[in-house]
DNA sequence: CAAGATTGAGTGTTCAATCTTT
DNA sequence: AAAGATTGAACACTCAATCTTG
C-alpha cells in the first residue's frame, strides 16, 4: 500500500504537539514498513498476502467479485492482483460452470505454502507490536482509535 | 498513498480483539481516505500538497534531492511527482547556475494558491480528528503510539 | 569515481469505458 | 438493462540502471 502519510504540517507546531492526524499516519505507515519487511521472507507483499488469505479461509474458490468485496477494493484491483498472482504460480483461475461471467480464484499449493509463511510472519509482526504495550494500555489504544473513525 | 491497510488476519480472533497492528493500519487507512477526499477541492492529492507546502516553507526553491529527503522518500519518486505538478502548472523546474547537475522546484503563483487551500483542508481534518478526544485523551493516544515505533 | 537527476520496469491502487453473459 | 470481469489511463511508490556533471 501503498503509502503516503508524512509531512504536510500547514500550522507550523513544536514537533512535540504536532497533529495527532500526522502521528497516526506516520506510525502507521512505519508499522506498514516492518510488516512488509517481515513479509519479505515469504515472497509476498501484504496485499498478495491478504488475498491469498482470504481464498484459504474460504476452502472454496472465491469469484473475484467476491474477493474485492473482502479486500474492500474495486473489482479492477483485484483482476490485476490475481494476475500477478496466477503469474507467481499461487493461484489459479477457474471457471463457473453455473455462470460463465463470473471466474474464481483457486489456491495452488504453491500459494498454500507461501500464505502459510506469511501468515507467521504477520503474527510475529503482531505480537511484536501487541508487546510494546501492556494490555490495559492495548484496550486503552485500540478504544481511543475507534472513538476517532466512529 | 498508496493505501493497503485492511485484512490478513491470520490468527482468527473474535472481531472485537482482533490484531492491535490491523487496528491501526485500518483506522489510518480511514483517515487518510477522509483527506484525500477533504482534499479533493483543492485539486490535489496529499503528495502533491506536501510537495507543494515544503516548497512554500522553503521560500527559495529546493533541489529534487533535498525534496526526497524532507518527504522521506526516493529520489525517482520525487522527479516523477514533479513531472506531474510541473504539467499541472504548480511548481516550474530552474536550473541551478553555481552546479549544474541539481534541478530546483519553484512555485508558480498557481501554485501557491492551491497549496494554500490544500493547508486550510488538512487543518480542517486536522481540527476535526483532535475534536474526537479530550485534550488528555489526545496525549494518551500520541504517548501509545509513539510508544510502538520507539 | 561521487552525486544529482532521470528512465524503465514492476507493484498497488483508482476510475471510466468496454465486453460477455444473464 | 444489470452484473461480472477486463482493459487502459493515471497516480504514487520502489528499485536498478543510466546520463550528466563535478
Amino acid at each position: 500500500m501503498n503509502k503516503g502519510a508524512k509531512g504536510a504540517p500547514p500550522a507550523a507546531e513544536s514537533e512535540a504537539d504536532r497533529s495527532l492526524l500526522s502521528l497516526i499516519l506516520d506510525v502507521a505507515d512505519q508499522l506498514q514498513a516492518r510488516l512488509e519487511n517481515e513479509l519479505q521472507r515469504s515472497g509476498l507483499s501484504s496485499a498478495k498476502a491478504s488475498t491469498l488469505n482470504f481464498l484459504r479461509e474460504a476452502k472454496d474458490p472465491l469469484s473475484l467479485g467476491e474477493l474485492a468485496a473482502e479486500n474492500a477494493c474495486v473489482r479492477s484491483n483485484i483482476t490485476q492482483l490475481v494476475d500477478r498472482l496466477e503469474n507467481d504460480g499461487l493461484v489459479r483461475r477457474v471457471s463457473d460452470p453455473d455462470d460463465r461471467r463470473v471466474r474464481r480464484a483457486a489456491l495452488t499449493s504453491e500459494g498454500r505454502k507461501a500464505c502459510k509463511d506469511a501468515c507467521a510472519a504477520i503474527s510475529h509482526q503482531e505480537k511484536s507490536v501487541a508487546a510494546a504495550l501492556s494490555p490495559e494500555e492495548a484496550a486503552t489504544l485500540a478504544r481511543l482509535l475507534r472513538r476517532l473513525v466512529a
